[in-house]
DNA sequence: GATTATTCATTGCATTTGCAATAACTTAGT
DNA sequence: ACTAAGTTATTGCAAATGCAATGAATAATC
């Protein structure tokens, strides 16, 4: 059953290559947009939070948003109740890109599927969900 | 549909970092174990072949590879017709570790899919089959 | 058969990566 | 209240990464 383990990191590896060409351009390469992306749609993780849920190395992910609140594109918050927690939100040109970013992976993920039916698609999509936990 | 992308992504990332853990103490961290794994089942691929087996760069594969050959896990070839290709097969040392690289990846796999009933397991691995090509 | 376009391995270089270690802080246990 | 254990962000450093470019070999086209 090797073949699904594979198959998978074949096709992120894939993925990977193709979206860091897509947004290099706006300096959102080696993974960056993940983090706006993610945090656009769930502002407010701290830092560990967000790395974990994208499951990215907490000292790749930590410079990497560091590298995306220089260029503007994300916020650090520090928290009120933890002193240990600094809790990330878009900043102005994070919001602006957004869409684009979310229109490029509404993209990547129909052609991805598009050999599928949309009963396949579900099918795939309960699979998958079922392996995350 | 986004949830198949990011969740194949997470599965991934979080494979690899628990996978290069493990192979580390053998100098075969970085995703290297990969490569002797598919050269042990598939000998003879020439370089570029072996890299988009794997859907890793090019060059990173090349590197990768050359540090396995000085490493004794590989062995390079030059191709008798097309003096352009370099085919790759294990050394020895690739050899002898091989099965160990198999059970670990065996036991990754079984654990991934574990949530999984058998014709589940079956269905999701036709259904990423479908998305390789 | 000469020329052009592809394909391959390889190197240069700047950037990224991630393990290991540290300091600040919070939680748990006594 | 105090101590120990766990969690967080952060930095250092050596190694890996990957884009861009090069040269050599082959394939395609004229």
């Amino acid at each position: 059953m090797f073949e699904i383990i594979r198959d998978i990191g074949a096709i992120t590896r894939q993925t990977e290559i193709k979206t860091n060409a897509e947004f290099r351009r706006l300096g959102l390469a080696n993974n960056a947009f993940i983090y706006v992306i993610r945090t656009y749609e769930k502002p407010g993780m701290f830092l560990g939070q967000l790395a974990d849920s994208v499951q990215i190395d907490r000292t790749t992910a930590f410079r990497t948003v560091q590298k995306l609140v220089d260029n503007g594109y994300l916020r650090l918050e520090d928290d009120a109740k933890d002193k240990r927690l600094r809790r990330v939100y878009v900043a102005q040109k994070g919001a602006a890109v957004y869409p684009e970013l979310h229109a490029f992976e509404k993209h990547t993920s129909d052609r991805l599927v598009s050999q599928l039916t949309v009963e396949e698609q579900t099918q795939l999509k309960q699979l998958l969900a079922k392996l995350v936990y």
